[in-house]
DNA sequence: CGGCTTAAAAATATCTACATTTTTATAAAA
DNA sequence: TTTTATAAAAATGTAGATATTTTTAAGCCG
């Protein structure tokens, strides 16, 4: 008998908590936490709450001085720009392993969610689409990275993956609004997955770079515009 | 007037020695941490103690599961070749793009390093041996991977790395004290650093991926040895 | 009168000790 | 041998004590 998720504990249910909403801009960037505030805004102890932050300066959404606390990590163009080609870099290699290593079923996987993606048509409520189409699309991406067959690997571009987020989440509210956007999207998917399915390598590597890249321009408007830069 | 290090507070110092700990093998993988035994070991409170742990949960040297407490991350074979794997294929990228972005001053500091490594050769105790060549040794491929200009990168180079320490660290003792291992390394290291300076992209990093894999098969060896699996 | 230094006060972060809950080990009974 | 009841051990959470930083105000010199 196995208990496959045993009640988690408070640090654990804050540390998500406060990531989402990092993530999701309900802080400004290099915004101060203060103890207190997360204390009474997460009803917690200051016990569950340091672990949390802990955690999160682990994974640079949070920077921490010795005894002065913790503050929400800054965001700049030019994390933005470093970050998006770490990325781009690297799922480039990614996917080159996944062509050589991928088999029969990687390639039904990726056939399934591109088609899932882009059934994402039907009407929903605003913040549905949002979430709806993200999910899929992570789904996407994440069938064809999966080919490359390495846990580590993968690791690292989820880590990669969650420091962008901050960024990406403006971006998504973006696109997912437009539809026009979202149909040019549709079609690099489209030339993606041909591609891919072609077993070519190189030109599907330079397709993903650049599929990746292409935020970026959008993103660095929206930072100016909202002065989080 | 700034403080560049104000005094850091215990769950950092914490962190330091227990992560210093698991990664020398003064633990045995797998091994329950108690926090009755952590707190007389590292002369701390719970608290500090917990922050540590759950800094090294977030690098996946320590596992958690709630209300059952701590235990050091489990080594395997299968782990081994992946995480070694996944250094090789991304360090081959990081090298890659050195060649292309890096500039003068990235081909000097590689030169340095490799001439400052190549000199180790003085009588030196074994432990100082152990720490001056790993030093160098380190410096010597940090100075290569610096040239892809990517701080995110970088950094994801730098967690693979931890991740792989434990392994490493039996790797090393094996070879240091092999004057023969040595003098295999110094070869390799030479031919990588002509390819690199002569800018052949192909080569260099054919070279890297294998030159990061050689110690695969010898920690393989010692792990079934100490029966670390 | 204004800028600078110094000193007190408030706010904040950090740590320890204790209380509570949950898990694990032990022993008795079926 | 398996199951169940009990006791011990361990993890988790809270509250209060301590140390540090930041703010505020006063004093001093130019």
């Amino acid at each position: 008998m196995t208990r496959a998720s045993p009640r988690p504990n408070l640090a654990i249910g804050a540390y998500r908590h406060l990531k989402r909403d990092i993530i999701r801009g309900a802080y400004t960037p290099g915004e101060k936490l203060r103890m207190s505030d997360l204390k009474t805004r997460y009803d917690l102890g200051v016990g569950p709450m340091r672990e949390a932050l802990s955690q999160l300066v682990s994974e640079r959404l949070v920077t921490a001085v010795s005894q002065r606390g913790y503050r929400v990590a800054e965001m700049s163009i030019k994390e933005l720009e470093d970050l998006y080609d770490a990325r781009a870099q690297l799922e480039g290699l990614v996917l080159e392993l996944a062509i050589a290593r991928g088999g029969d079923d990687w390639e039904a996987q990726i056939l399934a969610k591109a088609h899932a993606l882009s059934k994402v048509l039907e009407v929903h409520s605003a913040d549905d689409m949002l979430d709806i189409w993200d999910a899929r699309h992570q789904a996407f991406h994440g069938a064809i990275a999966a080919g490359c067959d390495s846990p580590h690997l993968l690791q690292t571009r989820a880590w990669l993956f969650d420091q962008a987020e901050r960024y990406r989440h403006l971006w998504l509210c973006q696109t997912v609004f437009s539809a026009e956007a979202l149909d040019a999207k549709r079609r690099e998917h489209a030339a993606l997955t041909d591609a891919i399915l072609a077993r070519d390598a190189a030109t599907a590597c330079t397709m993903m770079r650049e599929h990746l890249m292409t935020p970026v321009p959008i993103i660095k408007e929206v930072l100016r515009e909202q002065g989080l830069v």
